[in-house]
RNA sequence: CGGGGUGUAGCGCAGGGGUUAGCGCGCAUGGUUUGGGACCAUGAGGUCGGAGGUUCAAAUCCUCUCACCCCGACCA
């Protein structure tokens, strides 16, 4: 491609509305459009490389014997009511009427249809198992769309569904398809960890993520480098710290005036955090909790959510508190009724807590579970964090953002269950087939590709996927001789099937070299009437500070045979 | 949905009741330049996000509204 012709505006200044370093290269070198919040478009240039990262993950999932095939866009909304995803997704899902008023939406995702799909073809064993993905645009009505590419409200995604005759045959693919998505990262030279995660709106047991640690990511990952142990925060479990025994003492009823955190409280009792007892209400679609947790913990608003068994929850307003005849800042689960009590097992380690009084301004001591209160439910909902020790060998727990790439879940029968996709097994019996979903961000991998990959001057694209493996550039095109010997090389690298782009403009130096800085191609080979001095071309890989001459004759072969050597 | 910020030329910004709304970049034309965003000259380009109001007079003040961004909530 010549750079004179092409459809390439690049912009020296960072666009205003862009923070993350992903979505201000990928505007500023011209790969992308913002159309609307969370709506891009992709420019030439920018399609190529997305092209390249599809085309990377068509052939690392043919390996592993999926098809790929294309689903409409367009979903009746009443095959999402059959399995009551439309609830689970609620206002994410984009839905419209048709002119005779029948309810769509745009596709978030594809489990609903292709369920049906194989429902239709699928009889018996011997159809199964069977991997099939798309890659295609997906849309979610977020409630915030970030970092440009990274979180938008239409997206594309490659995603993978399994059909398999047991559980054993789904282990089986499930494996397969997290193998594909290593050799997938391995390509793009992208470092992503896996790691237990929560199933969230799709719903499955098992479930795991690919997340590349990276600051600018949505996502805290938890590990221990031990053994290896990690898990999303939404998931992880974390070994709580011990309290040393203590003889229970007498309930007493302490002055507490003001201290309403527990911050306030526990310094101005002396008592650490970890002795007194934390008191939040949330509200669900259906009533209000009151939920414990020892002073020194946060909830896992996620693990909550999962006990409870509700689609909507949020911390309640102080209106609804109060409504509920509670105290805010001084309630305790102590001597309360007609409220549902859910308490983080942490409770039961340790003893004679502070905790409210349900009285304004007075707090209580000595409180221990359960002599003094009753709970509905006790379980594991805190936030697992560092200095809390790993559930497998209790060394100590770290953490990490990062963007999360992709998600693979073992759904089991859920789906097949509730749209009737049943096959005969091999005796004749009807079962509900086993099914897993494979999910992987095309263009977020993109975004994090260039979040990991780039430096002060712009991306730096690892070869596999670089819209264009050259970058010729040719100084002072007025100049006969460089027009010829450029132009010549142009020509040569495009015979013997080399991608280059060919910057022919009449712009001087600075710009043209910034340009190939910015738009990261890997390699750049320069003619100049300084170089045609010595009968030769300038060679820069985009990583390194240095140069070397090559003779021209030999570039193209040179390029060809050792692009990363020169 | 709560909190905050920003809307003025293609892009980045200044101007904050007073006549013809500026600057830088980019763009066009001509010329000089060509190894890290070079220079000179000339020029084009604006419903000041939108609606309503106050005023002799509104980009500027008031009210409402829309869009975008950030934090939180939320999120495969």
């Amino acid at each position: 491609m010549r750079l004179s012709q092409a459809f390439l505006h690049t912009r020296r200044e960072d666009p205003k509305e862009a923070e993350t370093i992903s979505h201000k290269l990928l505007i500023r070198s011209g790969m992308v459009y913002p159309v609307t919040g969370g709506v891009y478009a992709y420019l030439p240039l920018g399609l190529r490389v997305v092209e390249k990262v599809k085309r990377i993950i068509e052939e690392e999932m043919e390996k592993v014997g999926a098809q790929e095939l294309l689903m409409p866009h367009l979903q009746p909304l009443s095959l999402w009511q059959r399995t009551g995803r439309d609830h689970a997704f609620g206002q994410n899902l984009f839905s419209l009427h048709d002119r005779k008023g029948f309810e769509l939406c745009l596709g978030p995702t594809h489990e609903e249809v292709i369920t049906n799909i194989v429902r239709s073809q699928v009889e018996s064993y011997r159809d199964l198992p069977l991997l099939l993905y798309q890659i295609q645009t997906k849309f979610r009505d977020e409630v915030r769309p970030r970092g440009g590419i990274i979180r938008a409200r239409e997206f594309m995604m490659m995603d993978g569904y399994s059909f398999s005759a047991s559980e054993a045959e789904l282990d089986e693919v499930y494996h397969k398809a997290i193998h594909a998505y290593g050799q997938i990262f391995h390509r793009l030279e992208l470092p992503a960890v896996i790691v237990e995660a929560d199933s969230g709106a799709i719903g499955g047991k098992e479930s795991h993520e690919f997340i590349t640690p990276n600051p600018s990511g949505e996502d805290k990952v938890i590990y221990c480098e031990n053994c290896g142990y990690a898990a999303n925060e939404e998931k992880a479990h974390g070994i709580k710290p011990d309290i040393p025994p203590e003889p229970p003492g007498e309930l007493e009823e302490v002055s507490t005036p003001g201290m309403t955190t527990i911050d306030e409280v526990s310094s101005f009792l002396s008592v650490p955090p970890e002795k007194t007892l934390k008191a939040l209400f949330y509200s669900t679609e259906e009533e209000i909790i009151f939920v414990v947790i020892r002073g020194d913990l946060k909830v896992n608003e996620v693990k909550l959510k999962h006990i409870l068994g509700c689609f909507e929850l949020g911390l309640a307003n102080d209106d609804e508190v109060r409504n509920a005849g509670l105290v805010p800042g001084f309630a305790s689960p102590v001597g309360l009724s007609g409220v549902k009590i859910v308490a983080d097992d942490s409770i039961l380690k340790g003893q004679n807590f502070v905790a409210g009084a349900n009285r304004s301004g007075f707090h209580l001591k000595n409180v221990n579970y359960p002599r003094d209160f009753k709970c509905d439910l006790i379980s594991d909902i805190a936030l697992a964090s560092t200095g809390q020790g790993c559930p497998h060998c209790g060394q100590d727990l770290r953490s990490r953002q990062g963007i999360e790439l992709g998600h693979v879940f073992k759904l089991g029968t859920i789906f097949s269950e509730k749209l009737s996709a049943l096959f005969s097994d091999s005796r004749g019996r009807q079962r509900p087939i086993f099914m897993g979903c494979y999910g992987l961000g095309v263009d977020r991998m993109v975004a994090a590709i260039i979040e990991q990959s780039h430096d002060e001057k712009g991306i730096i694209w690892p070869r596999s996927i670089s819209p264009y493996q050259v970058y010729l550039c040719a100084l002072g095109m007025d100049n006969p001789e460089v027009r010829e010997r450029a132009e010549k090389l142009y020509n040569e690298f495009r015979q013997k099937g080399v991608e280059v782009l060919f910057d022919d403009r009449l712009e001087p130096p600075g710009v043209k070299f910034n340009d190939a800085d910015l738009l990261g191609i890997p390699l750049r080979v320069t003619v100049s009437p300084r170089t045609l001095k010595t009968n030769s071309a300038e060679i820069k890989q985009r990583t390194s500070k240095d140069s070397s001459l090559l003779p021209l004759s030999g570039v193209v072969e040179g390029v060809r045979n050792h692009p990363g050597e020169h």
